[in-house]
RNA sequence: GUGAGCGUGGCCUAGCGGUAAGGCGCCUGUCUGUGGCACAGGAGACCGAGGGUUCGAAUCCCUUCGCUCACCCCA
């Protein structure tokens, strides 16, 4: 075969379909009952825009972006999240004079140059919210609340939510060092990749999994970033526990729960799914409150979350969360036709019943009436209509209900009718 | 970027040194104007690509490309 899918996308084919449909149209249903309303952005930005919202040392502009310079030499880079895009469209369009927090919720494909694994891509979907100008902790709760609804109106089952509080620019820095201080006489004991981490980013050494070496021991004698929130922190964290509780969203805090993009701030969190597997976050998301203010705004808080539809279909699938939607195989009208002068007829009809509403196919004229009944079958028919010659002449056709094996003789103008009632 | 497994018609699978087989699907016929079942038949594969070993390779070896899974990271 000479072309292929680029590595990492994927072909969502017509079978796939109600999967998609699904999912989506649940996101829609639970944006538009939180009032959440509809952005789209564009599929590229500015390069600086992710360099400067994600953070410059992140593995996600580091090395994943796909940049490239147009042909007037600006370095355009497709989205590869959707939360700075968002935000750079709230500054653009001055929706800080609007009614704060602003609700709004995205659709839109993102694009990572990763290594591809189960439920991860080069090119996936993602469902998003975001909830820009207030900094409440009900509006945390609420984010988690609409994120929560929505995993769980999709059918899943044995969803977790794991929260974590991972300070601000006021107490960060401070745990950091402590966290560092910590480890700094321990350094040759953990991993090749801790150490690595020590250097860029601390507070995955929490995350890491490796049994190979020390890392676990230190991990569980590590100091915790829940001790060293500062009070305004720690409150909100507590006021977002409160909020939840009142919910009655079942939650764990987990200190260990970090998130890769530099400008999350105090709240984080994950919703996952019960399956074991690498990538299985389905959705993630948290606060940013310095974001807006790093893009040029004016210091404007904000909280969302991000769900990778690909890997919310794998879980739909697994559990069979769907409801049967076989809409996509059946078809209301086959029309066959015998012998030349039918033909046209046929297509005539089948076109009127389509400008009726019907759905409707036409089979190839010229093979044998047996093979078009089949292919009608195939096709997943609820009636088969027949036009020969007789027909022509008497400007009617044979109506065969497929699944009775009745069959009554129509005249043309009365298909349509006949049909819509059964 | 690192590591492991796998690449046979549209899909799934057998063959593991002697010149490609079966199932599903598709098409045709048995049924000269009637489907779903059954039966018969047909089309469709240079066995991912390149090189090597051998009288002979889908089968063994090397290289390469691709896919998959895991690490990293993330949705």
């Amino acid at each position: 075969m000479q072309f292929r899918l680029p590595r990492g996308t994927q072909d969502i084919l017509p079978e796939d379909q109600p999967h998609w449909r699904h999912v989506i149209s649940t996101a829609q249903e639970m944006a538009r009952r939180f009032a959440y309303g509809r952005i789209d952005t564009p599929v590229f930005e500015q390069a600086a825009l992710f360099e400067r919202g994600v953070g410059e040392g992140t593995d996600i502009v580091e090395k994943e972006t796909y940049t490239f310079s147009d042909r007037s030499n600006e370095m355009m880079t497709l989205r590869a999240e959707g939360t700075a895009p968002v935000c750079r469209a709230y500054l653009e369009h001055g929706m800080s004079s609007l009614p704060q927090p602003v609700r709004m919720h995205y659709f839109c494909p993102i694009f990572r140059y990763e290594r591809p694994q189960a439920g991860r891509f080069r090119q996936h979907n993602q469902f998003g919210v975001e909830a820009i100008g207030d900094a409440d902790p009900s509006v945390d709760a609420e984010v988690i609340d609409l994120g929560w609804r929505f995993t769980e109106a999709l059918g899943l089952k044995g969803l977790s939510l794991v929260i974590n509080s991972i300070g601000d620019p006021e107490c960060r820095p401070k745990y950091l060092e402590t966290l560092k201080a910590a480890y700094q006489p321990h350094l040759d004991k953990v991993c090749p990749d801790c150490r690595m981490r020590f250097e860029r980013n601390p507070l995955r050494m929490l995350d890491c999994k490796r049994t190979d070496f020390a890392c676990q021991e230190y991990i569980a004698s590590a100091p915790q970033m829940s001790d060293h929130l500062c009070e305004g922190c720690a409150d909100h964290f507590s006021k977002l526990q409160g909020y939840l509780t009142a919910l009655e969203i079942p939650f764990r805090v987990d200190s260990r729960l970090v998130r890769g993009l530099d400008y999350y701030t105090r709240t984080v969190f994950e919703i996952q799914p019960p399956e074991e597997g690498a990538q299985s976050t389905v959705l993630g998301g948290g606060r940013y409150d310095g974001l807006i203010e790093q893009l040029g705004g004016k210091p404007t808080p904000g909280v969302g979350f991000g769900s990778g539809i690909e890997r919310l279909v794998l879980n739909v699938k697994r559990q069979e969360a769907a409801l049967a939607d076989n809409a996509d195989n059946v078809v209301d009208a086959v029309v066959v036709s015998l012998g030349e002068e039918a033909a046209p007829v046929a297509a005539k009809l089948a076109s009127q019943l389509r400008n009726g509403g019907l759905k409707a196919v036409l089979t190839q004229p010229g093979r044998s009436l047996r093979g078009q009944m089949r292919h009608a079958t195939a096709m997943g028919a609820r009636f088969t209509l027949v036009i020969g010659d007789t027909e022509v002449a008497a400007g009617t056709a044979q109506l065969k209900n497929m699944d009775t094996g009745d069959q009554q003789e129509v005249t043309l103008v009365d298909v349509a009718a006949v049909i819509a009632k059964g």
